[in-house]
RNA sequence: GGGAGAAUUCCAGAGUGGCCAAAUGGGACAGACUGUAAAUCUGCUGGCAACGCCUUCGGUGGUUCGAAUCCAUCUUCUCCCA
C-alpha cells in the first residue's frame, strides 16, 4: 500500500516536499509528528496527525510520536497571537504518559514488528542542552533572516498581537534540532504535521541539510480541518472535544461526530476512518440518495466512537441517543434501571436536593429555580411552559406553578427536567 | 494644550419631560416543520405574590407633581484643531 497515494485520495495532502515518495517507495521509513502536551488528555485536534502515523505504520513505515516537553515548554507561535503559559516537567511527564495511552490503542508501540512505533520526549535531549552549545552547533546554522521570513514569525512583527518574545522565536530552532536529532537518532527521514507547522518543519529539513549536508530529510503536512461553515473544527461550546473519557464522555464524542453537517461528513469520514475507498464511495453514495437518514454520520460515528472508546461504549452512546432524542415516553423512561439511567444521562448537570423537600410537594418553578438554580427566574420558567418548551420525566409541563411530589421520582429519587429538545438537567433527592 | 460630541436593556441602535421596561435589527432561547441538519415561519428576550408593583438608560447630586430625556459635577470613550 501507497502511504502518500492513501492520504492523497482521502484529502490528508497539504503539501508535500519534493523526492518524499521516492523515498518512502525505496525503503521503510521512519517518520515523526510532534504533539503537544499541554493536557493530559488529546483532542480531536490531534487525530489528524494520529491517523497519518497509522496509515504509515499499515504501510509499512516506523512511526514516531514525539511528545513536545521542551517545545511546550516554550509554545509555537505558529497560529498564536499571544505569549503561551509554560509547563512544568512534573506536568509534563505525567501528560506525556496519559497520551502515550491513548495512542497505544490507536498505533501499536509494543510488537517486535521492525516498524513497530516509538515515542520520544524532545524533553529527554533538551535539558542538557546548554544555552551555549546550543547556540553554538544549531543556532550557528540557520540565520535570523531565514526565521524572519517564516509566516508565522512575520505576522508577530506586523502588529499583530502583542509582539513575539526571544522564547518564542527561538521555537522552531528547537523544533527544527528535534528533526536534526531524530534523523541522525533514528534515521528518521520524514516530518509530518498540520499545514501550520510547514515552517517549522523546513527550519529542521533546513538544518539538516547545512549541518549534515544530507538532503533526504522530507515533509509533507496535511490540511487543517475545517469545518464547512467556517467556524473552528472539534469545538464546542463546552469547549474541545478529549479523547478522554473524563474529559468528555463517549455519549458526547458519540454525539459530535452525529452532529456533523452533511458537507463535513464526507471529508471526515475519509480522515478519521480507516475505512476503504471502494466502502466510503459507496456510503457516500447512498448518503446522497437518502440524506436524510443521515448513514454517512451514524457510520462515521460509530467508527471513531469504537475506535477511541470501545463497542461497548458505543452501544451505550446509541442507547442513550434513542431515549434522549427518539420518541421515548415517560413509560420507557421510568422502566429504565439506575445504573443504566445514570449513564444516559452521564455528562448532564445534575442538581441536589432534599428528598423530604419533594414529599412535602414543591411548586415546580420554586424547585426548580430557588432550589436547583436551573433556570434563572420564575418568569423564564413561565415563558418556557407557555411556549410548550419544558418537560418533566418526558412529560410537557403545562402549569409552571404545578405541585411536584414522589410521585414524580424516578427509581424513588432521579427527576428529569427538559427544556427544549436537547437540554437535560437531571435532580436528584437524596 | 484648546474645542466638539458621545455613554441606552446580550450586541447594534432609536428615544430628547408624562402615552417608556423603552421602537427597530441582530443574537440567544422556545414552538412548528425537519434529519438531533440547513432554510423558513411563529413566539419570546429585566424581576415579582402579575390587568398591578419593583429595579434599569455611565457614576453622584439636583430641578420637577413627574426624568433615559433638563441642570451641575465626576468617569470613560470618540472626533477636530495645535
Amino acid at each position: 500500500m501507497n502511504f502518500v497515494e492513501e492520504l492523497s485520495w482521502r484529502g490528508m495532502i497539504h503539501d508535500i516536499m519534493p523526492g518524499t515518495e521516492e523515498q518512502l517507495s525505496k525503503e521503510m521509513t521512519t517518520a515523526y509528528v510532534g504533539i503537544d502536551p499541554s493536557a493530559d488528555s488529546l483532542h480531536i485536534g490531534h487525530l489528524v496527525s494520529i491517523m497519518m502515523l497509522r496509515h504509515l505504520q499499515r504501510c509499512g513505515h516506523r512511526p514516531i510520536a514525539l511528545v513536545g516537553g521542551a517545545t511546550g515548554m516554550i509554545g509555537d507561535p505558529s497560529g498564536k497571537s499571544q505569549e503561551r503559559n509554560l509547563l512544568n516537567e512534573e506536568t509534563l511527564r505525567h501528560n506525556q504518559e496519559c497520551i502515550k495511552r491513548q495512542l497505544s490503542k490507536l498505533i501499536d508501540f509494543d510488537s517486535t514488528a521492525p516498524n513497530a512505533a516509538v515515542m520520544v520526549n524532545n524533553y529527554d535531549w533538551m535539558k542538557e542542552f546548554s544555552f551555549l552549545d546550543f547556540i553554538r552547533d544549531v543556532g550557528k546554522h540557520i540565520t535570523v533572516n531565514y526565521m524572519m521570513a517564516k509566516d508565522s514569525v512575520k505576522k508577530r512583527f506586523n502588529g499583530e498581537g502583542d509582539g513575539m518574545s526571544f522564547t518564542e522565536f527561538t521555537y522552531q530552532l528547537v523544533q527544527g534540532y528535534d528533526y536534526l536529532h531524530l534523523f541522525e537518532a533514528y534515521g528518521c527521514k520524514l516530518q509530518l504535521g498540520g499545514s501550520d507547522q510547514w515552517g517549522n518543519i523546513t527550519t529542521g529539513t533546513e538544518l539538516i541539510r547545512r549541518k549534515l549536508g544530507r538532503d533526504d530529510a522530507f515533509a509533507l503536512t496535511c490540511p487543517l480541518i475545517k469545518k464547512a461553515d467556517g467556524t473552528k473544527f472539534g469545538k464546542t461550546e463546552n469547549g474541545n472535544i478529549w479523547l478522554d473519557a473524563r474529559y468528555t464522555s463517549p455519549y458526547r464524542f458519540y454525539q459530535f461526530w452525529l452532529n456533523v453537517s452533511d458537507e463535513d461528513a464526507k471529508s471526515y469520514i475519509k480522515i478519521f476512518t480507516m475505512l476503504g475507498r471502494d466502502e466510503i464511495d459507496a456510503l457516500i453514495a447512498e448518503h446522497e440518495a437518502a440524506p436524510h437518514e443521515r448513514k454517512l454520520q451514524k457510520r462515521l460515528a460509530e467508527e471513531i466512537t469504537v475506535m477511541i472508546h470501545s463497542k461497548e461504549e458505543y452501544r451505550k452512546a446509541v442507547e442513550a441517543s434513542g431515549i434522549l432524542f427518539g420518541n421515548a415516553t415517560s413509560e420507557q423512561l421510568r422502566n429504565l434501571d439506575e445504573e443504566t439511567l445514570l449513564q444516559v444521562f452521564d455528562g448532564v448537570p445534575q442538581f441536589k436536593v432534599a428528598k423530604s423537600l419533594i414529599e412535602q410537594g414543591v411548586d415546580f418553578s420554586a424547585l426548580t429555580v430557588e432550589h436547583c438554580a436551573i433556570f434563572p427566574s420564575k418568569g423564564e420558567v413561565r415563558k418556557l411552559v407557555q411556549g410548550g418548551g419544558l418537560s418533566l420525566d418526558k412529560e410537557k409541563v403545562a402549569d409552571p406553578f404545578m405541585t411536584i411530589t414522589a410521585d414524580s421520582l424516578i427509581d424513588g429519587k432521579y427527576l428529569l427536567v427538559q427544556k427544549g429538545k436537547k437540554n437535560y438537567y437531571l435532580i436528584i433527592a437524596e
